[in-house]
Parts: C-alpha cells; sequence; structure tokens
DNA sequence: CCACTAGTGCGACAGCTGTTGCATTAGGAT
DNA sequence: ATCCTAATGCAACAGCTGTCGCACTAGTGG
C-alpha cells in the first residue's frame, strides 16, 4: 500500500458504521481545531474524542495531514455564494468583513485551518485548491461590475483586483496578528475599487481567454 | 524554575564556550530550518548537527519556540535599510521585488520562519515584533513620497499603503501558494500608488501624533 | 597557580507515538 | 436467516521525545 487509504472514497463499504465513524472523526478534528488550534489537534485526542481507537484513525487517515485534507474537502464541499450588494465597493466590503469575521472569531477554524496546512504537503494542496476555487467564483463580481459599468476597461484582471481587496485583511490579521480595524475590510475594498478605476488591473498583454 | 531559560540573555557566563555553543546552535537552526522547513526543525536534529548534547539544547532553549525565537530575534538585530530609488513606485517595487524574493528561493528561510512561528506563541510575538519593526522602518518611503508632493494630502496613513502595497505578494506566494508572478511586485506597488493617489488612504478622523 | 562553579556531557529513565497481528463486530449479499 | 468479509477494537510492541541526577569540563576570579 504506498498511496494513502480510502479516507475521502470510502467506496467499499459506505454502510453506517463506516461513514458514522467517518462523520464521528471530522466532528473531534474539527472541534479539537477551534478548540485548541493546530497545536491541540492529535491523533490521541481526535480518536478519544470521537469515541474510537487510535489504531482506527491511523489506518484511515495515516496522520494529522489525512485528517486535515479531508476537513478542508469537507469544507470546500459546502456551496458558498459570494455576496451581491449591487456595487463592486459594496460587495468586496461585504467578502472582506466576511473574511475578517472569520478570521477574528476566538478561536477561529479558518486561522486554525491555514496554521495547520503548513503541516502537511496534502493539506497544503487541498487548502490551495479550496482558495482558487473560493477566488474563482469571486471573480463573477468583477465581471458584473464590468458590465455595469463600474470599471473602465474589459480588460480587468480579476484576480488581481480580488487578491489586492483581500490581501491586507489577511496579511493584518494572519501574519501581521494585528488588532482587528473595524474600517479595514471597507478601506481595503475601496482602495482595490479606486486601483482598478485608475486602470491598475488592466490587462492588456494576456488575454486570459 | 517558572520563567524561561536566559537563552536571550547569557548573563551569567558570557564566555568562550557558552557563546560558542550558542552560535552553534542559533547555525544548526537555521541550516536545519532552510534545509527541511519547519517540518524538519527538531531538537534532536539540532542538537546532532550543532555536535552538542540533546540535554544542552533542551535546558538553554526549553523547546522548538525557543530556537525561533533567538533566531528570529538575531534576524531583528542584523540592520535594514528600506530601498531608496527616488519615487514612491520605485520604492515599493523595490521592496516587493525583496520580499518576492526572499519568498520565492527555494528553500525559503522566510517562509519557513512563517509556518514556524505559528507552532509557538513566543516566535509568533518575536515575529510579530519584527515584523511592526520592519513596517515601522518602511514609513519613511510614504514620507519621503509627501514632501516629494508625489502624494495628494500629508494625511496618508503609511502604514495602510504599505500594507495595501506588499500584502498581495505575501497573500500569493504564502497563503495561496500560487506560482511567482514576476510581474507582481511592481503591479501590486503600482496599484497601491494609484490608489493612495486617489486618496485611498487619507487619514482624516484620526491624527496619528 | 589554584579554587569555585556555571555550563556541558553522559546515560538511564518514563511517557508518548505510531505500527502490527489477531480477534471480533457489523454491514451487505445470497 | 445465514454467510462473507470489510472495518473496527484490542493489546503488545518498537522507536522516539523529553527529563533528571551525576560527573566532569572549562571559564572566572582570587
Amino acid at each position: 500500500m504506498t498511496d494513502h487509504p480510502p479516507a475521502t472514497t470510502p467506496d467499499r463499504r459506505p454502510g453506517g458504521r463506516t461513514a458514522r465513524i467517518r462523520a464521528q472523526v471530522l466532528d473531534a478534528v474539527r472541534a479539537e481545531l477551534t478548540e485548541g488550534g493546530h497545536e491541540g489537534l492529535t491523533m490521541e485526542g481526535v480518536a478519544t474524542r470521537a469515541g474510537v481507537h487510535r489504531a482506527t484513525v491511523y489506518r484511515r487517515w495515516r496522520d494529522v495531514g489525512g485528517l486535515l485534507v479531508d476537513v478542508i474537502d469537507a469544507a470546500g464541499e459546502m456551496d458558498w455564494q459570494p455576496p451581491d450588494t449591487g456595487s463592486l465597493r459594496g460587495d468586496l466590503t461585504a467578502l472582506n468583513q466576511e473574511i475578517q469575521d472569520s478570521l477574528v472569531v476566538q478561536p477561529s477554524f479558518a486561522v486554525a485551518l491555514m496554521a495547520a496546512s503548513f503541516h502537511s504537503e496534502q493539506a497544503a494542496r487541498a487548502q490551495k485548491k479550496l482558495w482558487a476555487d473560493r477566488y474563482a467564483q469571486c471573480e463573477v463580481l468583477v465581471h458584473r461590475a464590468v458590465e455595469r459599468g463600474e470599471l473602465p476597461s474589459r480588460h480587468t484582471d480579476a484576480h488581481s483586483l480580488l487578491t489586492a481587496a483581500t490581501a491586507p485583511v489577511y496579511h493584518q490579521l494572519v501574519l501581521l496578528r494585528a488588532d482587528p480595524d473595524p474600517q479595514l475590510p471597507e478601506r481595503s475594498a475601496a482602495a482595490a475599487v479606486l486601483a482598478a478605476a485608475a486602470g491598475a488591473f488592466s490587462d492588456l498583454r494576456e488575454e486570459r481567454a
């Protein structure tokens, strides 16, 4: 067995007990993660909280990284919709507010996930994919703004604009660990919109499909 | 002994052997960190590489977090100067380029430090302080730009501007783990300058000293 | 040169982590 | 209802991690 156990794809026997134990374990992971951060995430602790034997957790998820991958994938499966307030600035502000809220809550599941994804290569890949999906979903905000005529050029790099708007929030709260600024979501969104209006993200050299 | 051993302040006996062992251990930490990332950082590995007994490392630095604090503090002690190219956009571009270079190198000591600072509360504090110092140093870029008349208002929040300029680089490379974009440093800097020129970071409500 | 002692090396130890073989249970199929 | 077997529980095990007492080395001060 060189490849991983079918943690995310319980094909063989999808029946009651297996699914039940998987749910118990994933719930335990989320609980441990939000309570004690990624530090408190132990195979032992998860097994105990889930009421499952250690060996079972080791066999199905191999290590902490495997648990995280499963949790991240589960998070990606829940449907999520970007805000729609009627204006680009409003949308980006709402998005930033949502991000800030998820990061400020103590304890923050989102922060724990980011921190933990540095532990495991698999978890990092899973989270990279999750984030790519979310940002791809958000590109519709930019397209709507272009259709409304809020942006000067049709050649606006949506991803750059979204990154410029949201990155400061993550940077302040995750990396710099600064105290949350209630005005940051709006100010960062506004700054990105102003830069976009000035053509900062116009993408004339690369036609992205 | 409830408080930590005087790892950073070897007051009692600053003599040859103690200082020599500290240097050996810190060198070993940096080497292990850059080679294997924060995953490969083990007390055992550091001790072996430094040619020192495990018990010595445990006694003086207590755990991996203690090692990281000492390394981060050492990194903060080396003097660093923000770029001075003659224009705000040039300065921010150069700064972003410097950041991107430090993050793109494989293996990246900077990324390993960030990842590792999620492990330990002490390391997180040390790095928060280091980053605050660096950003405070960079505020001179904004002040120079104001004096040159590149910015419309004297009330420009330097920290917000700097964050807006640099955050996307960190976000792309550290959190989103995207492939490095050689144009990102300049584009992000340009976007921040445009936003600042449009008054996005004017701070009229709070007079910061 | 000698005495003092902080700091280090050494080895043994407990506790924890992850693995493995075997017995048992429970979901699925005939 | 009964059998089949995947999945789990159980327990013993090796390996690693962190701690501690003791001996000794090497700065430090006289």
